[in-house]
DNA sequence: TTCACTTTTTACCATTTGGTAAATGTTTTG
DNA sequence: CAAAACATTTACCAAATGGTAAAAAGTGAA
């Protein structure tokens, strides 16, 4: 929560009673590796906020593989926007992929936290752009670059995590198969 | 200039006089093929909403390659984000591809807009996400697939401009060599 | 038109990656 | 512990892509 409320103060400055109802309107849940935080078929209806561990976001290709499209870590917000957004049933869904802890918003709770708190949709533009930035840097040069790069690149963003996942998740989030992955590995090291 | 009140209404209901303001606030500007919307090195102040035509944000890599890394089209804002946020000099530059048509706020105007039309932040806030989510789910599953794949969505996509840009522009953002993108060309057809 | 210039196509071979399958390692469960 | 289930590595060959270079096609200007 504490890291929660000192993000949120990066943005913009809070009243006690504003920190206060923020925090009566969330929840502290906690969730064990391979849990679900949402799933492909519903429709979203929470934002969370990570504090510890890291999930992952997925879909089902035609094929029927398993695509990894990103992982999301600690100090950042976690939904399934497409479906949250407009209210649509999701076609992928969220995954821990640690034990993770997070706090939880409700839509209803959000909704009444912008009524309420003066400025909060500057705050949530500022947050929505940032993790937008944040995203579309890291994706969008990958594209241009060979595999041994892109996962070199991976193991700079998240150097913990890349022993700790399965392979399989990994190569597909970089594009590659099983496979290649562990050629990869075994030419670098 | 009416092609963006519609944009807006679609989000949220303006009066007069707020649509009044916000044209007084803008400028129309026409670029040829090849005009700059805003380079790499400098610290951008202007947002763009483009009317007619279509834009290139890209590039130079590390080897000195000019990379494409997205197209903008009619109908969607145009700015270099980072660099606009931030107040930090562009490492990227925004080119015409075709004449293009396109209504610009300099950002004090939109700070103006802001400050003085309540629910301005909620309306870029959706429209904000509603372009991440485009790009992303544009961008995403592309590292997925093979270079013909990528190049027949891309034709789906912009079906007009696929024969109309340089081969060299398009192969970049796809990710491949021009001769690559040469061969796959040929072989569909 | 012709010439210079740019863009696109083609060709050749080296390298990377995919697909299939099997072998090895690891984890879980009874 | 042993068996089963799952994850990773390895091997083999086919297919896709890159790199270099040259030919062909297209474009614009004198």
């Amino acid at each position: 929560m504490q890291q929660l409320i000192e993000l949120l103060l990066q943005y913009s400055p809070l009243t006690k009673q504003q920190i206060e109802l923020i925090g009566s309107k969330t929840e502290i849940r906690k969730l064990k590796t391979g849990d679900y935080f949402s799933e492909a078929g519903r429709t979203a209806n929470e934002v969370g906020f990570v504090t510890q561990g890291i999930f992952r976001v997925c879909y089902y290709s035609k094929d029927g593989n398993e695509i990894t499209r990103y992982f999301i870590d600690e100090n950042n917000f976690l939904v399934d926007l497409n479906s949250y957004t407009y209210q649509i049933p999701s076609s992928e869904y969220i995954q821990a992929v640690t034990d993770v802890e997070l706090v939880v918003f409700k839509r209803k709770d959000l909704t009444d936290i912008a009524n309420t708190i003066v400025g909060w949709d500057k705050i949530t533009n500022q947050i929505t752009t940032k993790a937008f930035l944040d995203k579309v840097n890291r994706i969008s040069p990958m594209l241009a670059e060979d595999a041994t790069t892109r996962y070199k690149k991976f193991l700079d963003q998240f150097p913990k995590l890349a022993l700790r996942i399965p392979l399989s998740y990994l190569a597909s989030y970089l594009g590659i198969t099983q496979q290649s992955l562990s050629r990869i590995r075994k030419n670098i090291s």
